[in-house]
DNA sequence: GCACGTTGTGGACGCACCGTCCATATGTCA
DNA sequence: TGACATATGGACGGTGCGTCCACAACGTGC
């Protein structure tokens, strides 16, 4: 989207010119750069580059090379963060769990992802902003629909759910972040069973 | 530290060197580097200039800044393994993840595991190097202590002692990595006892 | 004991990116 | 219509990376 309307001349004035649409530009290039060429030549300068904006503006309004990328991310791709409530927590934590691996394995999505939380370890803004923005929402849909389920009596009320979401998810991210093991959608289904089912024999 | 031996100029001759020995510098100089100023500030630069050394010669023996790091750290802290195995898996695998928590939480090694993982994510040779030297011979250790588990008749049989490494050492790494929860002791007991019983009610 | 080849080391260089300063062009308001 | 406020772009200094080339020590053979 956003592309220059055709005809437009690439050319860019000196002065002046409508923030939002200089910063749709800066997003635009951000969010195509970074699923074209991924975290590692994300750059502020060839960001900058190739929205035809100079770096002063970028650095204007956002604080970091991460901040940026993840609002070129989101801006990218509309995440749908809705999370599906059947009634059967088993079914609805193995769908969402498996969205999740496809995403991950099947699109641009997972290195992106990779590359912003390996990024997040050495920038602090990136990594205030992912929890706000990213992990903190999706901990807390699925904490809901865990909440709900125990409500309805299908998980023990003695289980910790953001303990849970760890198990669940960080293992996924555990993959993705220390490969070795295979991503799968099978992985994802063990995932739920060992936790609701528990692996133990006692 | 790494003040040349007590009566040895600190001039650097230009010719050759005792490979070893220049290797030993860089390896000293790594690690303390790395666990005083973090990640962040690693820089194959300031490796070679505080072990005096030139930087041609840490690119000759090491691919990327990654792997140096992690060299740095491994000759830093001479990390033991050791899974010890009572006979209790649920005693065993808390005692480990205790542990693990301790060491991320209460060490500096914590930031500096972060930042490792982190920067693997856009150098290739730190992540081979890390699941090579690192997460593949601890995943291997958490793995065969689960197996002797099953053989116990303490694990199910149909359970992959695979995917339960993600859902206890991923649940830890993924409140490491993406901050939010708290990593304690407290979460380590809990992952243990979610997946030996199970969390669900059926 | 000496010269020579081998081997690895150091300084310098070109390149890319970062972050900032200052001049300037534009939008806005009187 | 004119002056001020504001955002923008180009340029600059600084830092780190990776590499090239000259050179110094070590080992070997004469």
């Amino acid at each position: 989207m956003e592309q220059r309307t055709e005809g437009t001349p690439v050319r860019r004035g000196r002065g002046r010119r409508p923030a939002d649409e200089v910063r749709a530009d800066v997003l635009t290039a951000a969010g195509a750069l970074l699923l074209r060429d991924g975290m590692a030549a994300f750059t502020i300068e060839r960001v900058a580059q190739e929205a035809g904006v100079s770096k002063t503006t970028i650095h204007k309004w956002w604080s970091s090379r991460g901040t940026l990328a993840l609002d070129g991310y989101f801006h990218a791709v509309e995440s749908t963060l809705a999370f599906p409530d059947t009634g059967d927590i088993g079914a609805d934590l193995t769908a969402q769990l498996r969205a999740f691996v496809r995403l991950l394995t099947g699109t641009p999505a997972g290195p992106v992802i990779a590359g912003l939380v390996g990024q997040a370890q050495t920038d602090p803004d990136l990594s205030a902003a992912l929890r706000q923005r990213y992990s903190g929402p999706r901990r807390e849909l699925a904490v809901a629909a865990m909440r709900r389920a125990q409500d309805r009596g299908q998980l023990r009320a003695d289980a910790d759910p953001q303990t849970l979401v760890d198990q669940l998810w960080g293992a996924c991210y555990h993959r993705l972040l220390l490969p070795g093991e295979p991503l799968t959608e099978d992985f994802a289904d063990r995932l739920v069973t060992n936790l609701l089912h528990g692996a133990g024999t006692g």
